[in-house]
DNA sequence: TCCTTTCAGGAAAGTATCTTGACTAAACGG
DNA sequence: CCGTTTAGTCAAGATACTTTCCTGAAAGGA
């Protein structure tokens, strides 16, 4: 009856993992087969989810069992961290994400959020899929590899190591022709596409 | 529909304001004796404040006009980069630089910034000076080596390829007990434009 | 066997936040 | 005066999340 920290802390997983994959309480339970509702119970500890319908749920949210029942190493959910192995990759579903360019967020996405900050994973030959343009201002950071950014209609060689910083009401986009993938770490503000 | 571009400009900024004091738009809406739908508009451009309602805004957002119509450099100006070995490096003159930490900085200061990042160097052994708390939210990601984080009293370990992020209203430092010098690509919300 | 208890999960109403389209009233140009 | 803008309101709508109440199946007793 009473919620024990058990359910509270493996529900604060649950949507941490869910956030990170930028996905609604309704969309997930749509692939999972539960309703938001009883989703909202869980990230609350409000309710218990069966082993199946958990099981369900780590495959849909990237995780495992063990990582979800580990015990917070010490109970500060004032800090978000987000290691390297375990990010979300996202094929689909960001107005940048297309021609093969695959995001790996690093930080959930939420309202409150000020930033948006994903690495942008740009395979030999791709791209984005074409200009856009918002409000706020956007950085960038080569992790590895190179490609060229447009900004504009200006073009950039963008090297590894180099940064870059435009404001993104200006209409911008990039491509890699070169022979090898590039990873680039992607910061925007506000979150508005 | 005269100029659409600097509408949008100002709206992102209006909104990133506001998300910095964590109000929502009912919230500022009341303050400053507009309604919600309006402010609404504003934030995406879709219409024009008179100059008063724009005064009172910027106060309530604790800011002021002239950063709101900062503009941003045109043509070829418009994207700034940095060059992996042209960034300036600071070793003082910043409330983190301290204990050897050395700041090499990404992004130019500029006043219409939205933004501050930097990669800070952490010598094996060194640390921040003293713990800060200021407005913002802050992220993290560790290009090299592995340090401790340390946020309202928490520490955590975080290395190579992890990410993270806080709510920069905590107390927060950091330090490196290793034996190898750490590198963290920094970025800052800063409270004010 | 019957009765009770428990609980995973659903249905749907409720709340909070933001968006949008229709409208109004005041300013302004001629 | 009169038509046109336009700053701003109002209310409906769209999302995303929460909460209350309900159900049906399993698991006990006894």
């Amino acid at each position: 009856m009473e919620t024990p920290d058990a359910n509270v802390r493996i529900g604060a997983k649950l949507k941490h993992a869910r956030l990170l994959m930028g996905l609604s309480l309704a969309e997930l339970g749509q692939r999972v087969g539960v309703t938001e509702g009883f989703l909202s119970k869980l990230e609350n500890g409000r309710s218990q989810a069966s082993i199946g319908t958990l099981h369900k749920l780590v495959q849909a949210l990237d995780t495992n069992m063990s990582a979800l029942f580990a015990e917070a190493p010490e109970g500060e959910a004032a800090v978000t961290v987000v290691r390297a192995g375990e990010r979300p990759r996202l094929e689909a579903g960001h107005v940048r994400a297309g021609n093969n360019v695959v995001l790996e967020r690093l930080v959930p996405h939420r309202p409150d959020q000020l930033l948006q900050i994903n690495i942008h994973v740009i395979p030999a030959k791709g791209g984005s899929p074409d200009f856009i343009s918002h409000g706020g201002q956007e950085f960038g950071y080569v992790l590895a590899g190179a490609f060229t950014l447009v900004v504009d209609g200006y073009e950039r060689q963008i090297g590894e190591g180099d940064a870059f910083y435009f404001d993104s009401s200006l209409p911008h986009g990039y491509r890699n022709d070169s022979e090898v993938e590039a990873r680039v770490l992607w910061v925007n503000t506000p979150p508005t596409f």
